[in-house]
RNA sequence: GCCCUGGUAGUGUAGUGGUCUAUCAUCUAGGCCUGUCGAGCCUGGGACUCGGGUUCGAAUCCCGACCAGGGCGCCA
């Protein structure tokens, strides 16, 4: 007999014998009757057990097996009126596969809230919870949202090394690792690999992989790994190509997040909306003109107050949750050694931030192609030429012009079911502090 | 890294110098109950982050460490 998820059985297999397994997420005992909640993948079920059917030491083992035991049990299903489900299941035989410890480090259906922090401790107990796991399905409905427009779109998904000689931007952020006696580094981004990639013919690529970083930050939005997904074009004219891509993309994962993921969302009790195309682009100068415009006290650069400020407006003139904010100024970017300058305005850049609900999700932009141009902006930097030569190479044989962006994956899950924080679109978040489970 | 707030049973909390043999809920153990579904009722159980200090007396005040939550910088 094939064991049965919950979904699969109805009212109107009344008298069949049916195999079940799951965990016992609650036990209502009522003296010589009890009712065990059994719960699995797709839902729950009642299990009915009578004392004088069962005799009473199948019983008392049965009904007082602890909370999030996983049994498995074979028995009558009955059409029932009392039943939430209009049916119930009269064991008949059962078997404990795995006895759970009391106490539970963390309720699965307790009538108190746990914090963040204890249900990361116990994240096996936590995803047990339907909107917990609901988080991941969506997840996994956005990379296959992507996989989906990038794939019918002409783009190969390739994967990079996460074991790097050199950073993208410096080396300040970068985790060390001992390579067989060298010094090497988890990647921050596959940057300087998706860049010599285009100048193989692969031409359209893309990339949904960890990205490290050891920046010290402590933030709801920042993690010491994360889910990137990177696309890199070549061919390309103008910033405004890659622009296309990337809001088309967006556009089309979450249409097709919000088709395919109906039942998810709506248990975390999340609207979301598909966006129009082409999105809003406002010039980063023109972004400073409107935050001054609304009191804000900042610099040269947008803060993350900056971006709330920007979010807010968008969303309250236009109804829009999506802002490009474009041509960034070279000075914001000068640590963006790759970025491609206007050549007609040295002191503007083609690079765009795109934010979502006022929050920066993606930045990209035309890379510099030109080799000599490239090597000028490296030695701005301070960059030590000869450690980025096997990426310095690829743009003396032939590198077409191209440009792409970084997209968070995880902060993208956030942001569209408003989540406060990170960590909880992150099955096992690395941060500063946290290393496990 | 900086700023603010906090750390009390398994979980979540109340308690700001003696009235604390520390509150409440949840949980847990046992009992009653053949229709529960946030089951109900009865009886038990379980905690002051760690290390110093102040004081006759510290969960409470001070210092340090560790940890957590939020904000900032930076970024995806």
């Amino acid at each position: 007999m094939h064991r049965k998820y919950s979904n699969e059985l109805c009212p109107e297999m009344d008298g069949q014998e049916v195999r079940v397994a799951g965990w016992v997420e609650d036990v209502r005992k009522l003296g010589s009757i009890a009712f065990i909640i059994l719960r699995d993948r797709e839902g729950r079920l009642q299990v009915t057990a009578i004392k004088k059917e069962m005799g009473k030491e199948r019983f008392t083992e049965l009904i007082t097996l602890p909370r999030e035991s996983v049994v498995e049990i074979k028995g009558k299903l009955q059409k029932s009126a009392e039943a939430r489900m209009g049916f119930e299941i009269l064991p008949t035989e059962f078997k404990v596969l795995s006895k759970a410890e009391v106490p539970l480090p963390l309720g699965v259906v307790d009538k108190v809230n746990a914090e963040l922090d204890t249900r990361l401790d116990n994240r096996f107990i936590d995803l047990r919870k339907d909107e917990v796991r609901a988080i991941f399905k969506v997840k996994s409905l956005v990379c296959a949202g992507i996989r989906n427009y990038l794939l019918g779109n002409g783009f190969v998904e390739v994967h990079t090394p996460k074991i790097v000689f050199a950073g993208a931007e410096g080396g300040a952020t970068l985790f060390e690792v001992e390579y067989f006696g060298r010094k090497a580094f988890l990647a921050q981004s596959p940057q300087l690999y998706k860049q010599t990639l285009m100048a193989t013919g692969l031409d359209r690529i893309f990339e949904i992989a960890p990205a490290f970083r050891a920046e010290p930050s402590d933030t709801v939005r920042h993690l010491s790994e994360f889910i990137s997904l990177d696309v890199e074009l070549a061919y390309i004219n103008t910033s405004e190509d890659v622009m296309q891509v990337l809001e088309n993309l967006v556009a089309a994962t979450i249409e097709y997040v919000v088709k395919n993921g109906e039942k998810e969302l709506k248990l975390l009790n999340c609207e979301v909306r598909v966006p129009k195309v082409p999105f809003r682009k406002i010039p980063h100068r023109e972004c400073l003109e409107i935050l001054k415009s609304m009191g804000w006290h900042g610099g040269v650069d947008i803060d993350t107050e900056g971006e709330k400020l920007l979010g807010e407006y968008i969303m309250q003139n236009y109804g829009e949750e999506f802002l490009f904010i474009t041509e960034f100024p070279t000075e914001l970017k000068r640590g963006t050694f790759y970025a491609m300058r206007k050549d007609e305005n040295p002191e503007l850049t083609g690079y765009f931030d795109l934010d979502y609900r006022g929050q920066e999700l993606t930045s990209g932009g035309q890379r510099e192609h030109r080799y000599e141009k490239l090597k000028t902006q490296m030695l701005e930097n301070n960059l030590k030429l000869e450690a980025f030569e096997p990426y310095l190479k690829a743009f003396r044989y032939g590198m077409p012009p191209h440009g792409g962006f970084g997209l968070g994956v995880d902060r993208f899950v956030q942001k569209m079911l408003n989540l406060t924080n990170i960590r909880e679109a992150v099955l096992f978040p690395r941060d500063r502090l946290r290393v496990t489970p």
